[in-house]
DNA sequence: CTACCGATATTGCGATACGATATTGTATTC
DNA sequence: GAATACAATATCGTATCGCAATATCGGTAG
């Protein structure tokens, strides 16, 4: 599947955004993309969170729930501009390739 | 620059969508990308073309300009449904990210 | 202290990104 | 018609990414 080399970038949008919003963690922000139609193995996605964080992206804290260890990752002030930059960018997109100007 | 992780897809679709158009050729295409604030070098750009095609998303034709030798591509009929589909994904994702739904 | 379990981490290999460099093919000049 | 010039495409080498599979961690329960 090539298709995909198209669309890991909106998934990584998506991991910011959601950052941006509440703590999440690994395996939950999996399940919510996979709501949305997509998918990432552990394989991509924590690699990937790891990249964020280390970029200043994303900032994390462990937390101990129902006994089991979990990662909070939460989008920096860092962060939240990239994904402003990200949503301009989007918006270029649209008008570009959607709405034919 | 991490950040690019997140826009080489939008460059891609960027690319199918013009190819939908008109023919379009290598060095051109890289100038219409940089018009709009993306920049890729011909080391990622040739390969990815050649990728798009054998992929079956792009068609090639070689023609001669002005003594210079330019392959020019056209999306194909899968290259459109690609592209399709690219642009429900990125409705989607406006959706979420950027609507605040 | 062992077994269990959700969650995170890592490994190995193939594929991609990209700056730098080389190659191609045609026209022009002499 | 050999040499030169030039736009355009192609490739190389290295670093990094993607990902399925596998391993590891940390805490709780028995």
């Amino acid at each position: 599947m090539l298709d995909r080399e198209f669309f890991l970038g909106f998934i990584k949008i998506h991991i910011l955004y959601h950052a941006s919003k509440e703590s999440i963690f690994g395996t939950e922000i999996a399940q919510e993309l996979a709501r949305h139609g997509y998918s990432i193995s552990p394989g991509t996605l924590y690699p990937t969170l790891h990249r964020l964080e280390k970029a200043g992206y994303l900032k994390s804290s462990s937390q101990v729930v129902e006994g089991k260890v979990r990662k909070y990752y939460l989008a920096t002030s860092a962060g939240k501009r990239v994904l402003e930059q990200s949503k301009k960018k989007i918006r270029e997109l649209v008008t570009e390739v959607i709405e034919e100007r």
